[in-house]
DNA sequence: TTGTACGCGTTATCAG
DNA sequence: CTGATAACGCGTACAA
């Protein structure tokens, strides 16, 4: 079933069988009328692929993410799935992992595959080595890049975040005003996002007074158990804590896990701040204070800038958006 | 940048360079070597739609999915990518939501951009009506289509899921053989699946002599506070129950936060098991028991299966595989 | 308003 | 081992 096979069947060209199909004024009524009862009748669709070649688009963007399991980039899936199909937009999906390495594979191969524009989803996409992010810029020159709560300076990449030095700055201070000066720092990755984030927390004790104490700040992965373990050894060092600010939710939960085993009694014994307001935040108990950094709001921007590319309408190379602290039961005030 | 191009810088004709790009062994190692010099030279890559329309494929297979924010479906969605891609297949991915219209609506948009194959994730596609379900088998005319925890009948038409009837039955009478007979059920969904853990439930409640109380099952959507109102009003009502078991494990969740704040102990005075061993299980506080229904098992039996389709290979149509109870904290045994 | 003819970039076939 | 050429199916100038 192809166009001609139509167009045959219907007494006319291919072109007015394409024109009908495309929406194209010019074209009468009654013919109209027969050439879309054929393609009723035989169900015939246009094949995409050739429709491709000759606009040299499927309509297709990537994304990129490294986990699409991981709640807070799952979510974001979401939202950016929902919002490119609104605007006629397939989505290609590819999970990287966290290596450098395959985001560089996978980001040629979206390339490859034609993709209109790439979305590269989390904080993690960008090194604090400026010459490991190259291979972005290089892929800009293709087609255009949107950072999801990423940054990056380079022609055709356009960035949408939150502002995560101010969110951990003020969180950060939030507790200290509340006479809590005695704050663990938790992250899970060396991102320039996680670096932005450590740096308010830095940034906060130095405008109170506080010292910066390098034994406070800890760099961890794994799961839950994990977390636990080391902040049960920390703590056996001798280290008196009294808050716990993350980078991220899971690190948090696992900041909770913790506290249960050592029969702290949150807060009054410590406060816990995560990072993303997942659904972490709220299946855990007590339910968690979490950084909020507005997903849908930096998603809806994203779309809006690559479909303003896309029809090459004057857009923000970057917008930072504020977060908000969400306030639950890890934390008094 | 074309196959021309390539074949005049390359000295030979395009048919050559087609054969060195396809790994064709008809090429002596010389002009081989020629041909990927100038390649790389360029950084040509082949045009994906010109590929496409020639081969009639573009080596990409749809993922439908009602919402791939849902922690149990965005682990699906994680590990169908990986093995997709580990067979070179790119992903296509569409959420549905939960309407049955809108279901059929992407199901047709996938066929028409030709995908090789489309999975549909979770159980939700499968509806107990059974007419409802026509449109997959009419999909499934045209490519093959693999139920990810879902049956239906059909040509072309491949299922691999768990056994939900037994894991509830199970489930059940794990509970009852403790001394547990006062066991409410809450399910979210009326899928096909969810039928089949109900019955789970009420057949072990059959087998054991325990009378069937109506007032006993719920039928639930909405978030964690919904459910814990739920739950008070049940109580309020009177009903004395022990232990609860869900189809997912949001609802066991809420469940949880029910007992907190009614001061119950978790689980002397209320038993509760969930259902797919998800990050709530872990996350939630005390840690739910839930039914794992080994989602990585069946993601590569999917895969597997998928792939003997395309290359002709004689594959089963249904593969069951059995639960596993993962207990945690919420239960006793 | 409609039709003709060509271009899009590959891959496959067949001839040499 | 290599080259010429015909599909693949559509969109679209351009002609009528």
């Amino acid at each position: 079933m192809n166009i001609y096979d139509i167009s045959k069947q219907a007494g006319v060209s291919i072109a007015t069988v394409s024109r009908v199909i495309n929406g194209n004024t010019n074209v009468s009524q009654k013919t109209k009328d027969k050439v879309l009862a054929v393609i009723n009748e035989c169900g015939y669709t246009p094949n995409a692929f050739a429709r491709g070649l000759g606009l040299n688009t499927m309509n297709t963007v990537g994304i990129l993410c490294p986990d699409s399991s991981d709640p807070y980039l799952a979510k974001s899936i979401y939202y950016l799935e929902q919002m490119l199909r609104q605007n006629g937009y397939d989505v290609l999906l590819c999970c990287t992992g966290y290596e450098l390495s395959e985001k560089q594979n996978y980001l040629n191969l979206l390339l490859s595959k034609r993709v209109d524009g790439v979305i590269l989803v989390g904080p993690n996409f960008i090194e604090v080595q400026d010459a490991k992010n190259e291979y972005i810029r290089l892929a800009a020159k293709k087609v255009p890049i949107i950072l999801l709560n990423g940054t990056l300076s380079g022609e055709n990449i356009y960035c949408a975040l939150c502002d995560d030095f101010q969110a951990t700055y003020d969180a950060t201070n939030c507790l200290i005003k509340n006479g809590i000066t005695d704050i663990l720092y938790l992250y899970n990755s060396n991102s320039y996002s996680n670096k932005q984030k450590l740096d308010g927390y830095v940034a906060a004790l130095a405008d109170q007074g506080i010292p910066y104490r390098k034994e406070f700040v800890s760099y961890l992965t794994g799961d839950l158990q994990c977390v636990k373990e080391h902040l049960i050894s920390l703590s056996r060092t001798g280290l008196d804590f009294k808050a716990i600010i993350t980078s991220d939710d899971h690190l948090a939960v696992g900041a909770i896990k913790y506290a249960k085993s050592q029969n702290l009694s949150i807060p009054s014994d410590l406060s816990i701040i995560g990072y993303n307001n997942s659904i972490y935040a709220e299946c855990c108990d007590p339910e968690l204070t979490s950084i909020d950094n507005r997903l849908e709001t930096i998603c809806k921007n994203c779309i809006s800038t690559l479909m303003g590319v896309f029809s090459k309408e004057p857009v923000p190379l970057k917008t930072i958006f504020p977060a908000e602290l969400v306030k639950r039961e890890t934390t008094s005030f």
